[in-house]
DNA sequence: CTTTTAATTTGGAACGTTCCAAAAAACAAG
DNA sequence: CTTGTTTTTTGGAACGTTCCAAATTAAAAG
């Protein structure tokens, strides 16, 4: 059964004109008579012709994929985002390889070297921790559109889409405060990623403009990831003077806090108020619902993958630098009076 | 700075080779002499010499890329089950077109066709809902080694690999009513499904052999995701005689299933018990942690791939279908003694 | 009917590989 | 130095498209 595909020359004798008149129906182009144009389409309906894009491909040495690298998506913010590309790329016309690196810049290097082989017109990377700008350079280099998302990269001249992750902590930590928070904890996250190092310096900024002191022992790393959120919780229960409040670093964290907590039998949001970053679709149905800075994941994976496809139609690679703005929305989970909180702290 | 790529003759020019022995080196072949090897393996580094795969592909008329398909990607069980899928596809030396069809079948048949005109070797599929036997026998009939995952398609002659969905329903079920339940609810989930209809006739069997007759208000559909869980909640609540717990489609009904609870001042796994279905990461570390049944949906994902990985090889196309078995984790979700609850409900 | 112009169609080369049959080179034996 | 054998290398065709310059056909004008 398995005989030979059928190709652009099998109908093209099925309907007594060459090869090329065939190929010119399948552009669309106008030059073609519209009674051969109606055969021809007839003959491909019905001898199952598929189009074979990879010769197209190499002939015009183009192609209509897109490479998308995502650090991790088992977290619904990679996720969201992934569909959100998925769905600007798709009508776009391009598919994606869609990979995860799983935070292993070994596998990173792997996959995009394996993706370049099978030919990508663009490249989005939400980067796995530690990679390095010569990760990218080659790619870049060969007149490859590189779009970095959420995570910048020191030292790559790509074009990058991030969220305003300083802004965003800093209004988050000035709506603690204006509900009588003076103690606060930032918690999830390790020390060698940019998204950290900005959220925290918003963190500080809006502390130090409200003259609280920063107290080292506030900022409680660990994974920024559910199990991390409730890691973080243990580690701050044994504080002899406790934080009232937190900003987490992502949504993920902020669950695993109010999972945390609940095992301490605080309950979020009323013993302690959490605020998380990104605003991931669970965030409004949670109980209590999450006070979080809204990101839009899945506006920001349409913004970087239009962006890329932008770079491409236009042939340019200059490097663009967009920072998507960011606002916070406030839901149940930092609602209590602080008084109460105090005491109970 | 855009010149054209760098090819297999450019190297062989550089080497004082043919084009034929500089492809016998990138193949690993024995035949060629150890210092030409050497010699092409250099300059292959200097002059960044990429492989085009493409080229391959049409010259052998096979791929090295596996299509996916996905109904949710922001479900974590769905995202994943497609990590499983990237691990494997990876090693195996594959790359991945990854798509997500949000429970569309017009979109999944576009990005199906699509992958097909790309050339893909294989395809892993767990179908929209409303997918039929159709929309995938074209691809079937090209000889192209179709997997189907999660869920089935009546009438498509594919390969499939499904959880076995009935035993674990009737598994939870059970436990529920070991632990002294009798008014057990099933929440989440549409009617149209297969996997619904089978954790569905779990659940009745089960109920049947312990002699509860079935109660037909206590199946209460609703999207299969945390909203929906929240919603059967409120559907619930407006019960003359409420059940005092409940098996949910899966686990993130189960979420909003407690989130929902919460919100109704019930206190999940204390006034009502609770067992999801999936077992998703998040499961364990949620509070309470959740009574589910396990399907490993990472794992799963690894056995699809290597099935359809294995029909590549083997150039087969006779369908096989695999159940995998399932099996009931304990945790907290419904842990509080069945008296107490009765008298709260 | 011839010429001019416009509309449509067409061979073949090219893209970067692999594969095959056959050539060339290296080595061994007589 | 032949001859035979083994090892290594090599042109060219092929995969399914697109593109171009040129050929053919149809229509319009004289």
């Amino acid at each position: 059964m398995n005989k030979t595909r059928t190709s652009i020359v099998d109908i093209a004798h099925a309907a007594g004109v060459s090869k090329s008149t065939v190929s010119l129906v399948l552009q669309g182009s106008p030059l073609v008579n519209e009674k051969t144009r109606e055969k021809v389409n007839a003959l491909i309906g019905d001898l199952g012709y598929v189009y074979n894009r990879g010769a197209a491909n190499l002939r015009q040495s183009k192609s209509k994929i897109i490479g998308i690298v995502v650090n991790d998506l088992t977290n619904s913010f990679f996720a969201e985002l992934a569909v959100g590309m998925d769905m600007m790329v798709q009508s776009a016309g391009y598919v994606q390889f869609l990979a995860h690196s799983g935070e292993s810049v070994d596998r990173q290097r792997e996959v995009i070297s394996s993706m370049r082989e099978n030919g990508i017109a663009g490249l989005i990377l939400s980067p796995a921790r530690g990679t390095e700008a010569s990760d990218i350079k080659p790619l870049a280099d060969s007149g490859i559109p590189v779009v970095l998302v959420v995570r910048n990269v020191p030292g790559a001249k790509v074009s990058t889409l991030l969220s305003d992750n300083h802004a965003g902590a800093k209004a988050a930590i000035r709506h603690l405060i204006s509900l009588g928070h003076r103690r606060i904890a930032f918690m999830g996250g390790f020390v060698d990623t940019a998204v950290f190092g900005e959220r925290l310096r918003g963190y500080r900024d809006a502390l130090a403009e409200a003259d609280i002191p920063f107290n080292e022992k506030f900022v409680i790393h660990s994974a920024p990831s559910r199990a991390g959120g409730v890691a973080a919780v243990e580690r701050m229960m044994v504080f002899a003077e406790r934080p009232t409040s937190a900003l987490c670093l992502n949504d993920a964290v902020a669950f695993g806090v109010c999972d945390g907590l609940r095992s301490n039998n605080i309950e979020p949001g009323k013993g302690f108020g959490i605020i998380g970053f990104d605003d991931v679709i669970e965030a409004k149905t949670a109980v209590p619902a999450l006070t979080t800075v809204s990101v839009d994941p899945q506006g920001m994976g349409q913004r970087a993958a239009q962006l890329v496809l932008k770079q491409i139609n236009a042939g340019q690679t200059d490097p663009e630098s967009i920072v998507t703005s960011v606002r916070l929305v406030v839901r149940q989970s930092c609602g209590a009076p602080v008084k109460q909180l105090e005491e109970l702290a």
